[in-house]
DNA sequence: AACAATATTGACAGCGCTGTCATAATCATT
DNA sequence: AATGATTATGACAGCGCTGTCAATATTGTT
């Protein structure tokens, strides 16, 4: 029964305002239990509320008919479950976050994509949860974001996915998690079991160089990248294990540290080019880095790939936009990104620790644009 | 009392294999009862539960001695309240959502940007929602996506900010949500009242478009935004009427559709380059787009700024990544992230609809760069 | 000192769902 | 037809927390 009532609200006093909130708080509840229970579903089918439980989650032994009803009666009533009330009877969140330090937005919004699509199809929801200056955060700190996180299971970017602090913390509370972007190798020592996603940064920067020797170059510069990153580590002992393969020197003036953000690729191209001697190359260990440098020969008349080819890294949405389009190493982020969503999802319903299956290394593949040149 | 207990399983044998899997499972659950409950925490400060949950709430009437006792216990116990207990008896979930076509993924990122940071401030956690073709979408699956989204607010960006469908779906279900990017005005024909934050697209758009006539061009082309934005009407009509008070006539040849992808602004700059006569300035209305119009521009040998002034729209990453790096207009992406993120949570704890002070407006800013030159 | 007003605390129910276990219905087998 | 094996269903407790309301302690007032 629903009574029209007309009141005349005098707003200036405290008491009426008080009253008038509660009013329309009360209202809000009330309307929000026109959204259906499991009891009101339950009841409309003529069964019991475990049995449309069973239904739900696709649980054996129940009848067709049953199960027939059981829907009919939730599609009628724009039946669907509390993810709150599952998680508490469940300890299950249906929710997977996604963590990174502030670096290569573009590199991370690949991951993103691909995992949020996956989560998607399964009914989960993605939290994003960026990690600034993950370094310097002390074992309590770390602790203390996971801990109120409530999700199953969580997705490490570099340079979370090398941190001994908050792989430590994840394996302490219990919390499932899968590395992207990590190094070929699990680092043993870390004693830290954790599945990882990636490619063979060593033999990518490998490639890359080798391309750029083939096409010519001898003079090749190196911006690598941010210390704490495994990967920048390793893309740089392949480029030096290539040169070196070759027979070419590496000169000091053209390596220069970088930290993996367009303003540390300006600044590192800033000081090659204030340098004697200029190289031919310049092989930039990610795609912002590169963006950075094509910006400062642009900014000194230096013509790209004229004057000098730049390679890249990652092929991020960046490589694409540039003009020249950049060079570089494909890493199939978003799908890594997907494969990590998926994995945790599925050990979500087997319940097992990390097994061969989620140590998958990917192909990388050289994607050659116009940025660079054979001379 | 912890024993252990050496067994040999036969894993080949199936029986073997799933008692081994169900003790695994208990070995996770038992361990994860370490975890400490309200109720420990209040056994161990001497109080009742419900004192805790005041402590814990910043409820009022606790005695000073008896908090720190409370807080004290939590520290020792390393406690953090479970959301989704908290969740079901408080129907919060302390949740935002952020809902996204997938267009310009650098604008994207300035929200998601902004709204992490209030996020992780108050507590909350920022689930990523992209709705591919939500103009496409019919009312059900509509409500699907939020009946299923356990979310205390959503934001929306564009087109998603106008899409009467989705606004009817959030407002039927009393979602709480804002959007972000949307018009100057609400649409007041829809009948839908929602938050908004924005910029004046159309005053901007004249502001970017006054620059370029005054750096002397008079041959001006522009792209346009995706036909469902209604930023790109607005963007379009302040162009128009700009070059209008200065008496200068439109050229269709010059005048294109695109979407706000890099793609499309490739595809339209194709096209007005494919004309008998070229203009000498293109305003594309959003970065991806002008980053479009470079690389063809680039491809084609046409040098920018010499030949060719490019103006974009939103300062993204994207303008900064160029070279030469581009004109537009800046659009406070990030801090209206935060701010939509902000309004949402304090929505939350004041339960009143939206008023005047959500609605709020912020200022452009023209940024010069290098892609334009007086001419 | 007796009372009212206020501040502080706790007992208990219940949020919406699922796990456990008992019961009822059905099937297969002799 | 009688028995056991299997499938289908339901009753009920409880996940961890907070809202309600009643009980108790403290303060102020006459």
């Amino acid at each position: 029964m629903i009574v029209w009532v007309y009141l005349k609200l005098n707003l200036g006093c405290k008491q009426c305002l008080n009253l008038h909130l509660d009013y329309v708080t009360h209202l809000k509840k009330t309307e929000s239990i026109l959204k259906a229970r499991i009891h009101d579903v339950a009841e409309r089918a003529g069964v019991s509320m475990k049995t449309v439980s069973r239904v739900l989650n696709r649980e054996p032994n129940v009848a067709e008919t049953t199960r027939e009803r059981v829907l009919e009666a939730a599609r009628e009533l724009r039946y669907s479950p509390s993810l709150a009330a599952r998680g508490l009877a469940t300890s299950k969140n249906f929710l997977l976050a996604l963590m990174y330090d502030n670096v290569s937005p573009s590199y991370i919004l690949k991951v993103q994509q691909g995992a949020t699509n996956i989560c998607q199809e399964a009914g989960y929801h993605l939290i994003v949860h960026p990690l600034r200056g993950s370094l310097a955060m002390s074992d309590d700190d770390v602790m203390a974001v996971f801990e109120r996180l409530p999700v199953d299971g969580v997705i490490l970017t570099s340079p979370l996915s090398d941190n001994p602090i908050i792989l430590g913390a994840l394996e302490k509370l219990g919390i499932r998690h899968i590395a992207i972007g990590a190094s070929a190798k699990t680092k043993p020592e870390s004693g830290v079991q954790s599945a990882v996603l990636g490619i063979d940064n060593f033999n990518a920067a490998r490639d890359m160089t080798r391309f750029l020797i083939k096409s010519g170059h001898r003079d090749i510069g190196f911006i690598k990248g941010d210390k704490n990153h495994l990967s920048a580590k390793l893309r740089y002992d392949g480029f030096k294990a290539e040169m070196g393969a070759h027979g070419l020197a590496l000169n000091k003036n053209w390596i220069v540290q970088g930290n993996y953000t367009f303003t540390s690729g300006e600044v590192a191209a800033r000081d090659i080019f204030s340098r004697p001697e200029r190289p031919s190359a310049i092989f930039a260990s990610n795609d912002d880095m590169a963006a950075g440098v094509m910006a400062i020969a642009g900014h000194m008349g230096i013509s790209v790939p004229d004057d000098l080819s730049i390679g890249g890294f990652d092929d991020t949405n960046t490589a694409r936009i540039l003009w020249p389009r950049l060079s570089t190493i494909r890493q199939p982020a978003r799908e890594m990104g997907g494969r990590a969503a998926s994995v945790l999802i599925d050990s979500d319903f087997k319940s097992v620790g990390p097994d061969e299956s989620q140590r998958k290394f990917y192909e990388h593949q050289l994607v050659i644009r116009e940025s660079t040149k054979a001379i």
